[in-house]
DNA sequence: CGTCCGGCATTGTGATCACAATATGCGCGG
DNA sequence: CCGCGCATATTGTGATCACAATGCCGGACG
């Protein structure tokens, strides 16, 4: 696996928070699959620093539930999503960050009004292109600039839980799809009733937004159904 | 501070989640006030382990917000609510909650309903008799008994760590009332609907008793003010 | 050729040590 | 009596080692 440098520009930060930072945006881009096994050790080799920071930035992953420990094999992956979670996921979702949508509502600016602009711009560029990564990016700058305009810093957080756990899966499923199913752009609509400043017009597309796009991993959960049973591994 | 031998009933337990499950207990309950300080060394002496398995439980927790580390001191303690924090998680825990409520009420069987009773009883008379301590065990479990039932593994969790956020602030609060005030019981009115098996019923009930829970909590926050800045320490 | 089994490598966990940063407590000077 | 500064203790962090448990791989046997 590829070594990566790990953020050199905050040389006074942790290392362990360095470690959590570069493991969740990973993980948030989907870069590590579902069932890939990691290890500490391995991670550690990867981000060039001792296993020690890795437990700890491993440890609060396992909080969140971006990781899991096998409990037969104590062994460390990233978990798979059955479709009774990603239901609940779904549900958590559409109420957070629908309310977070709201909550910004009233506090959006011009400047952010355009950044939104630029963002779906690149990210149907993304989709034109096909370009999966730059997709995902894109889409979770779109939604995430809107979030920290909400000034709610715990629904930010479960709102940034709740993509740790969806992130690894997403990526099959657009990759999957092959980013040719671009059902509806709630975006736009979105942006337009931010810019009418519309709270609850805002709050509808993003409950929609979400639904849709969970229900897009939803149809793939339950098409894949049982095909692959493969394990892959850490190593290179 | 007093040693406590944390649950010898399961040895094969990892140690680091023995502690977790000890410290988010004593968390809940409150027995950790707001503000108090703790310390790696300190807490592995009184669970009587090594710091090791205890810093991977406060990592844990820190994840949680359950604790925090102080960007300027770099040192542990037990998070303060500010009343822009209390009404976020006043927001989280009314849907959460009530959702979970509203998921368990099909699924409710006699014996839960029995269990509910009784946790409501010894809160009467725990109420009645003023005990703090176990006025906080019988609500904990009055609710969470209710939340196991909803088959929601990911909402559960929800819910575990929005109580241990409120946790220490609430034992505060109930202790400063002295439990003389009791609103309103949210609780019977939740027991009969789940015995009508009236599931609106019961997400409102739980939404109202949330709410009005968090109020109390938001009301003793705002008198309160800025009397003390005390920083009790850990030390006996 | 397939299957079991035995040894080796790798895993997570816990313990201990080193270290820089900070708080704490004591004594001195005012 | 009060504030201030310095020495000491305590803090979180990271590194390294030990260990039991498990996975993995290869050879031997049927």
């Amino acid at each position: 696996m590829k070594v990566v440098t790990l953020e050199p520009s905050v040389a006074d930060a942790r290392t362990h928070a360095q470690v959590y930072d570069a493991l969740s945006e990973d993980l948030i881009q989907g870069q590590i699959p579902p069932l890939m096994s990691v290890s500490l050790r391995t991670l550690a080799q990867r981000y060039g620093v001792s296993p020690m920071p890795v437990r700890e930035a491993v440890r609060r992953l396992i909080a969140e539930k971006a990781l899991e420990l096998q409990p037969e094999n104590k062994r460390l992956r990233v978990p798979h999503l059955t479709e009774h979670r990603l239901l609940q996921l779904m549900k958590a979702r559409q109420w957070v960050e629908s309310e977070l949508a709201y909550l910004a509502a009233p506090r959006v600016d011009a400047e952010l009004i355009q950044r939104l602009k630029d963002d779906d711009d690149t990210l149907m560029k993304a989709l034109a292109t096909g370009d999966v990564t730059a997709y995902m990016q894109a889409n979770h700058d779109f939604h995430f600039c809107i979030y920290a305009h909400a000034d709610a810093d715990l629904l930010y957080d479960m709102a940034r839980t709740l993509w740790l756990q969806a992130g690894p899966f997403m990526r099959v499923v657009f990759a999957r799809m092959g980013t040719v199913h671009l059902p509806k752009d709630h975006h736009q609509d979105m942006i337009a009733a931010f810019e009418r400043g519309d709270a609850e017009a805002v709050r509808a597309s993003m409950a929609a937004d979400v639904h849709e796009g969970m229900e897009l991993m939803l149809d793939a959960l339950r098409s894949q159904s049982e095909p692959d049973k493969k394990r892959r591994r850490a190593g290179k």
